[in-house]
DNA sequence: ACGCCTAACTAACAGTTGTTAGGTTGTTGC
DNA sequence: GCAACAACCTAACAACTGTTAGTTAGGCGT
């Protein structure tokens, strides 16, 4: 045969997809399209290889979606973690709540496909994959519990609802931006400002000035 | 589990289900499971009848489905609409909030399965049958956008957020709760009361009495 | 040059999906 | 008693699902 050192270098993308790349490519797809429908033979095309080829990276389709509820829980822990954590000591209740808020709402809408798609796809995955992501949920839960109860504790924080409504309320509210927010149409940033506004201070029309 | 209605246990259940009782049936299962994971024939199981019959009462799952929704929305919009409308007119502000979003989450926590069926698999539908769905939620948008801009005309709503993403998040927020929400651990009248309490006037300790 | 490792491939499996065509009941009107 | 109809059934279809087994191809260390 003629040399086939060069001839045949053009065609396929000899750079390996791995397994990285694949969980990339899922966290996408199934932020885009949920999961039920997203099937393997749909990740390995979008990610160009073949269906079987993933079962050299992960173990099953269960595998893929447990890693990337792990990742997405991680990413916004770490990013909310850090943003409050980064302010001085003395910062007031009311800074650091709208920081936490900032990035929670950051991670979800601009930072990771893979913490969009644990919010979107976690009420639709087997119960045991469900069951697998449990305990980073609750750590990132007792994240915010934490710094809620400090606040409360300084009397900064209304003492009539307690810390668990309280979160779930919040990051509820939070998570719901994901059905509706369009990046054309206004930054996560702005989105994050008018939500600290309304959560800080409610909706009526105040008399004080 | 499923048998309930007469006293004739028998054989076979001579009453119908008829086209309502699938899509009652079709409604639960949508709002237990999602979308994608329910098939034709766990409906079919669940209304005791074969996945063939279905085919009788709707041309299509996309038809069930797309009934479903409708429905979902009529429920709920129709609730919020009569639970406003019964205030005397010197209603204040606050009272016609709390009222709606009482309507609106007692629709979605206690009342029908076909609102909860709505929000929960809104996002996971085929595009065509979220399309089909939009102006009936389009209708019900917009009687909350009223209702909001009358408040904000008449000064009792805070001025620097617009009526769309008022809605947004007002809307959003209480639909999170089905992600949640325990009818053994509290009351929907509760917790109806608290998200009020929250939205209306923050969760800030405040100086005034 | 050799063997190993990584990352992919092909081809098939058993099961499930939405859907269709044609057949079988039970009830009702006449 | 018979026809008409509504509500269901049976059986199958093509397409798709997750998954497995066995194979191939290239790169690296020795």
């Amino acid at each position: 045969m003629a040399e086939s050192a060069t001839s045949k270098v053009s065609e396929a993308p000899r750079t390996a997809v791995g397994r990285d790349g694949v969980l990339d490519i899922a966290a996408r797809l199934f932020r885009e399209q949920g999961y039920g429908t997203v099937s393997l033979r749909k990740i390995a095309e979008a990610a160009g290889i073949k269906a079987g080829s993933i079962y050299y990276h992960f173990g099953s389709k269960d595998e893929i979606v447990a890693a990337v509820l792990d990742v997405g829980i991680h990413v916004v822990h770490e990013n909310m973690r850090q943003a409050v954590s980064a302010l001085p000591k003395d910062t007031g209740a009311e800074t650091i709540l709208r920081a936490a808020i900032g990035a929670h709402l950051r991670a979800l809408l601009d930072l990771s496909d893979y913490t969009s798609a644990n919010v979107r796809i976690f009420g639709q995955v087997p119960q045991s994959v469900r069951d697998a992501n449990l305990p980073t949920r609750r750590a990132y839960e007792a994240e915010w519990d934490t710094l809620l109860s400090r606040l409360q504790d300084e009397g900064a924080l209304r003492g009539d609802v307690d810390i668990r409504r309280l979160r779930l309320m919040l990051i509820g509210a939070l998570n719901a931006t994901l059905d509706w927010f369009d990046p054309g149409r206004g930054s996560a940033e702005a989105l994050s400002r008018t939500y600290a506004d309304v959560f800080l201070n409610g909706i009526l029309e105040r008399q004080d000035t």
